[in-house]
DNA sequence: GCAAAATCATATGTCAGACAATTAAATGTC
DNA sequence: GACATTTAATTGTCTGACATATGATTTTGC
């Protein structure tokens, strides 16, 4: 855990990375307390804000855990799911709006993944997981729901689909998938006819998952896969047509 | 873009929440220079050294960049896919450590999801995917590789085969799942009997793809991940039956 | 007049020392 | 022995300063 004094900048993100290489490594096991932050500047030769600076973008990664006080200082962390779920949410969300992905390269790329988990899905639900989409399913059939709300329960949907798998590496990759979407599918506007066939499709999973029939599950999500296509495309087609003609009656 | 300066502490950690959440809600768009530290330290009245803690937060999710010198400053970072990937695969290897995910659940994961972008990767393969194939499946089966670069080179063949999809969002989420693995696969000794196998199905994978059969594909990768499993249970039941015999005989 | 060099201004990177806030452990008290 | 108090260790934050990098400006030289 050494880092080049010479090195022009940066020392900060040097200690960073051999920090994060201990750890990674496994040199630093998991709930290992680290030098304090005086301990730490005074081994690598920096000041405590440098140090300090290291230590805040381990945090950031939930590489580390910090606690204030006697017998604090920081500390190896567990990384659960949930963090990790939320890291990648973040990071495949920004990807998602920062590099211009298409709806339908989003969306394939979603239902592939999806339709990797649906045998093993099919084979394990669970009634909790079925209860769960059958829920989601009637809160879509629902009149006045938002669009929003709408892509929240869908969301929720088929994350339970997903869950059903009984695996949680699969459930920590596709929840980022998933999620990661929302923002694209918040943007379609859903009308009475479109939520209906949807809400079918959803139920005709539910169904098939009960049956464990996952050839069905299997083909209902490539219809639901080419319909959300399908939807996406007319409304951004209809919404390019009234831009053109509006195009000077921005906000 | 406010902060609780009430709050007891972590202020470092709301400023940066409070740019993160301004930067995903794309108040702040890519490449947008953000107001100097000695400016954001006087708007969320805090020290600079606090103000420098968020940058650092944020810079170690890649959210943004900095630059010295004038007209230098931090910049909305565009989230590039290897960066997203360079995430991803740090994060998922240190779930599959930390959380001792066991063998067969993190194969089940990285086959089904390598098989959700089989079809496509039949569909769309070019030749230069092809010649990846070929060339790391050629590389297996020579005699003195180690069991590193044995595994080094699966990953290149696996990660050549999701990158025939041409869907980058695929690739990224599959990049992950698969480099993740490497640790466990590094685990296990492959014989020369079990390299001869596994090369065996590499080019039957690369022929299947050449000819864009993706029932075939999908099968003999059902075959890999069979055959992966069964031999990691052999390595760790030989290995436990070792330690067993010699456990008084430790390093 | 114009190009090269020196200077300046601005910004991040780093440092030193200090104080505040928090918390566990040691100490004292009944 | 149980409870309250003190203490020490550690992170969180602040102030002020200097070092360093870099684009812009000015000066210089021709």
């Amino acid at each position: 855990m050494k880092i080049d004094p010479d090195s022009p900048a940066d020392l900060s993100a040097q200690i960073a990375s051999a920090i994060r290489e201990a750890i990674v490594d496994g040199e630093l096991r998991v709930d290992e307390r680290l030098p304090s932050e005086a301990e730490l500047s005074e081994q690598f030769g920096v000041s405590r804000p440098t140090v300090r600076e290291a230590l805040k973008r381990l945090g950031a990664q939930s590489l580390i855990r910090t606690q204030r006080g006697a017998s604090g200082g920081a500390f190896v962390n567990k990384l659960t799911y949930s963090e990790a779920y939320g890291q990648q949410i973040t990071t495949s969300t920004l990807l998602l709006s920062m590099n211009a992905v298409s709806f339908p390269t989003a969306c394939e790329a979603r239902y592939a993944l999806e339709r990797a988990c649906a045998p093993l899905s099919a084979e394990r639900r669970t009634p909790d997981h079925l209860a769960i989409m059958r829920a989601e399913a009637h809160k879509q059939s629902q009149p006045g729901l938002s669009d929003e709300a709408f892509c929240a329960s869908d969301v929720a949907f088929h994350r339970a689909l997903v869950d059903a798998a009984g695996n949680p590496v699969l459930s920590y990759q596709l929840a980022g998938a998933v999620e990661a979407m929302q923002p694209l599918m918040n943007m379609i506007t859903f009308t009475a006819r479109s939520r209906e066939k949807i809400v079918a499709l959803h139920s005709g999973i539910a169904d098939a998952l009960e049956a464990q029939d996952a050839d069905t599950v299997d083909g209902l999500l490539e219809d639901l896969a080419t319909y959300t296509n399908e939807l996406a495309q007319s409304v951004f087609e209809e919404r390019s047509k009234a831009h053109k003609s509006n195009s000077d009656a921005g906000a």
